[in-house]
DNA sequence: AAGACGCGCAACCGCTCTAGA
DNA sequence: TTCTAGAGCGGTTGCGCGTCT
């Protein structure tokens, strides 16, 4: 039997009051972010670290975005997904300022109801194998997602005995499983490009190359497959 | 006006993974 | 090598609010 995180009864559970979100923002502009365990007790927080760890991350980080998600982003989450599943933490980690939580709740509140209103049976939807995403631009690095999410949230320091955590940077270990073997072993997310320019899947082409068309960009594809929405051809 | 219903969001739960002893 | 604690993740739940009847 699973011992629950937090079974002292001083624990407060449930929403944060403003007092609450005010001392784990001072503590940790002041002491940076570092053992979520320990920051109840150093803060004077009636909760437990997991709860400080997920308010700061989902509601308290200076770097978040909040509001509606713009078209942009809603056509890379559905290509994000197509392409990773249910791994909301990367897909997050590759739309910025927005966290997992909010992701996971647009994709089950608008997305999916969206893509299941259009006749994508999401069940049958898996994820895509090398054969899409050996034609997707997915030129991504490491330092260059560097270059566009911060060590850090703004304003805030980290402590220096502990590991960046997870929104800083990506975490290329936990998506080997399935993708590290989508191509001859080799990791193919680390090189994930944002710009996520696809290109036509051969497997659309005749294989003999007799014929075969080449389609540069997601318009191509359209114009050639008389779809409305390349996004949407992801889940078919 | 009020009760029912649905939706969206915040938070919790329980699991896996990892690092350190 | 094994054990343990902490961190992180995805699934699920519960509450508040808006809309409908």
């Amino acid at each position: 039997m699973r011992k629950p995180c937090c079974e002292d009864e001083h624990i407060n559970k449930g929403a944060w009051s403003k007092q609450e979100d005010e001392k784990l923002i001072n503590y940790i502009r002041t002491h940076g972010e570092c053992c979520w365990s320990s920051i109840p007790k150093a803060a004077g927080l009636p909760r437990c670290g997991k709860s400080c760890r997920l308010r700061w991350i989902n509601h308290l980080r200076p770097d978040l975005k909040r509001g509606k998600f713009a078209e942009d982003e809603e056509d890379l989450l559905m290509k994000l997904y197509a392409l990773l599943g249910n791994r909301w933490s990367l897909i997050a980690a590759r739309l910025p300022g927005r966290t997992d939580n909010e992701v996971k709740n647009y994709w089950n509140s608008h997305l999916r109801r969206k893509l299941i209103n259009m006749g994508v049976d999401l069940n049958k939807h898996r994820r895509l194998g090398n054969r899409f995403l050996g034609n997707m631009n997915l030129g991504w690095s490491p330092s260059s997602w560097a270059t566009q999410v911060p060590a850090g949230s703004p304003g805030v320091q980290r402590c220096s005995s502990c590991a960046p955590t997870s929104y800083s940077h990506v975490d290329d270990d936990r998506v080997s499983d399935e993708a590290s073997s989508l191509k001859d072993g080799t990791r193919l997310l680390p090189d994930l490009n944002l710009d996520l320019n696809i290109r036509s899947p051969s497997f659309l082409h005749s294989p003999g190359g007799q014929g075969q068309q080449h389609h540069d960009t997601v318009e191509d594809m359209k114009e050639d497959m008389g779809e409305s929405s390349p996004t949407l051809m992801l889940f078919r």
